[in-house]
RNA sequence: GCCGAAGUGGCGCAAUGGUAGCGCAAGCGAUUUGUAAUCGCUAGGUUGGGGGUUCGAUUCCCUCCUUCGGCUCCA
């Protein structure tokens, strides 16, 4: 059993590697494709991803869509050829004397550090690479160019910006259709447009682009959200609290957010005579309500909780419907602690977290641990850093979950646990956030009184568990298809008389159903049964109950799932005890 | 912010220099129906904003705004 596992264990990894190898290959097929439109193109790189590959170029003009299909027929005739991959070493001298013209190759080349360089070759076409590539062209079957990009070279934004093509890769033709469908799919599912199917969600970008208009129905998602939040807040020990929206310009300039966070604040306002700031983040002000009174090592850990609006300025291309947005609700706390319970307060963060995607469906998340580089500047002491790194590292590693560490991907004030959720294109979108904050409390100079009756300066966890309600709903818009279970979905049962003399029957059901707290509507528009139906599977009701006069006189109604599944006549007491015990346990 | 593409009634689309159309949705009327679309009629657009070329611009040019796909940056 055991070394079953182990072979398919190996057998998966071999398989991975040979598509890499494919995606890896035909990239440099691509770029032998783009050289030979375009003999005087600058190459960039071009390495596999995990749904293809891509190359970056410098090209003498921008390419347009009808340029990819042109691309591709030149690379199926090299597939065509079938010729081998040949590999070679070669010293940097005479690397740099064969990339003469590739300004961006010779830059690798004086990056290498080994004397030698690898080269991978195939028909006329030589690129600087560490491999490794399949046998030969003929192997590189299954593959569609999906989109042209810009790119800056070497991801810096300083650098020239390039242009990216990107290719879809699978090892069979069927898997590449299936990736294609699933495209397709996921487009149905985009939580923009399922939004404004469901009448969820707006944006008016003449007024204002990255401002998120929620309607009833997105509302009412959002406040069973909120109050699930606030009732396991309460239970978990956290006090809520609401602070204002503004503040004047020096409660910036201590925070510091003036001097590191300007860029993403928006410009004062005039407050009678005082510039004041619209809220970029919440933490400046729940330290005030610590310091608002002296503290004691008794009291503590004082966990302050809330649903706390903000608004930042992201630059212009980055705005993608409720995912990056430039006003939102942060479902914001800041923990403050002594330093014996840094351990276990992180470690419920994490618990924590954990209670909220289970509740909400999600099994999938990619946790992160971001740590401080060697160089640079950081609040706080080296000894406070590794402390809170390995508390942050243990709360993970003890729990089971995967996590990558992200080297000098931590904040100047403190290192941080990210965990990120999938939309349903597989791009990445952060969520939690469980940082320490070294800098807040040192600038701030607040403190707690000890056992020891002198003053000690607490710890300071800042953290976000769902992230932000807009980007949360996107994402969990996504991961539903917009299909809330029972007890997140806006209705909860339309009820469909079949003819006018209905209405009066079906108007008692929706009010019994009501009356035990369920969300109820009638559809009385002088529409078939069957539309009603259909308008009801399109709008994702979970529960479509129809009433004729077989219902009325029995006191039932005909259950239809939005599965489709017909569950027959229940009588209203049955339905609602179905009904409740659902919403109950959150299916 | 950068590279590229796009913007036409609420939504999805058509019209290539010569009177802006279609489907769905909406309103009205008829129909009263048993598990995914009943029929008819009506209304709705200074073609994203501004400027230009032209006798004439949805169509060509410039500019701004916004959206989409990426890059960079982030909850």
């Amino acid at each position: 059993m055991r070394e079953e596992a182990m072979t398919q264990k190996l057998e998966a990894k071999s398989a991975e590697e040979r598509l890499e190898r494919l995606r890896h290959s035909a990239a440099h097929i691509m770029a032998e494709a783009v050289l030979e439109m375009f003999p005087e193109a600058k190459i960039g790189i071009g390495p596999p991803i995990d749904t293809g590959f891509y190359y970056d170029f410098s090209l003498p003009r921008a390419l347009t869509p009808e340029d990819l299909p042109v691309i591709e027929e030149k690379m199926r005739q090299s597939v065509k050829s079938d010729v081998p991959f040949a590999h070679e070493e070669i010293s940097k001298d005479a690397a740099r004397k064969l990339f003469a013209e590739q300004p961006y190759k010779l830059e690798l080349i004086d990056d290498i550090e080994n004397e030698a360089v690898s080269l991978y070759k195939h028909g006329g076409f030589v690129d600087l690479c560490q491999g490794p590539h399949v046998e030969r062209t003929g192997q590189v079957q299954a593959f569609k160019l999906m989109n042209i990009a810009g790119a800056y070279w070497r991801g810096n934004e300083r650098n020239p910006m390039l242009q990216r093509i990107y290719g879809a890769l699978y090892e069979t033709e069927e898997e590449l259709q299936s990736h294609l469908e699933q495209i397709e799919e996921a487009f149905r599912r985009d939580h923009r447009r399922l939004g404004r199917e469901l009448d969820l969600f707006s944006f008016h970008e003449e007024y204002g682009p990255g401002l998120v208009y929620w309607h009833p129905k997105g509302g009412r998602v959002r406040t069973i959200i909120e109050d699930f939040w606030r009732e396991e807040h309460y239970k978990h020990g956290y006090e809520l609290v609401y602070s204002p929206h503004i503040g004047r310009s020096s409660l910036w300039e201590t925070s510091g957010h003036l001097d590191f966070y300007k860029e993403s604040m928006y410009s004062p306002m005039d407050v009678d005579g005082q510039d004041y700031y619209i809220k970029p983040m919440n933490c400046p002000f729940h330290i005030q309500i610590y310091n608002s009174g002296l503290r004691s090592y008794r009291e503590l850990p004082i966990r302050l909780a809330e649903l706390g609006t903000v608004y930042r300025y992201e630059r212009s291309g980055v705005l993608h419907g409720l995912m990056r947005v430039r006003g939102f609700t942060q479902d914001d706390a800041h923990i403050f602690c002594r330093p014996d319970q840094v351990k276990e307060e992180i470690e419920r963060c994490v618990d924590f977290m954990q209670l909220f995607f289970r509740a909400f469906g999600f099994e999938q998340f990619h946790v992160f641990l971001s740590t401080r580089s060697p160089e640079g500047n950081y609040a706080g002491s080296v000894e406070d850093w590794e402390m809170a790194t390995s508390v942050l590292r243990e709360a993970i590693q003890d729990r089971g979950l995967p996590h990558d560490v992200d080297e000098g991907g931590a904040v100047f004030y403190g290192p941080k646990i990210d965990a990120k959720l999938l939309d349903n294109l597989g791009r990445e979108w952060q969520c939690t956030t469980i940082q320490f904050d070294f800098n807040l409390p040192q600038r701030f100079d607040i403190s707690y009184i000890g056992e020891d009756g002198r003053e000690h300066r607490p710890y300071m966890v800042h953290r976000a568990l769902l992230g932000s309600m807009e980007r949360f709903f996107g994402v969990l818009i996504e991961q539903y298809g917009g299909a809330f279970p029972l007890w997140l979905a806006p209705v909860q049962a339309v009820v469909i008389p079949i003819a006018d003399r209905h209405i009066e029957y079906a108007n008692t059901v929706a009010d019994a159903l009501r009356q035990a707290g369920l969300r109820v509507e009638v559809d009385i528009r002088a529409e078939r049964m069957q539309a009603k139906i259909r308008d009801a599977q399109l709008q994702k009701v979970p529960y479509m109950l129809v009433v004729g006069d077989r219902e009325a006189e029995a006191g039932a109604a005909a259950v239809r799932l939005r599965s489709g599944d017909d569950l027959g006549a229940m009588k209203l007491p049955e339905l609602i005890a179905r009904m409740q015990a659902e919403v109950e346990e959150r299916g």
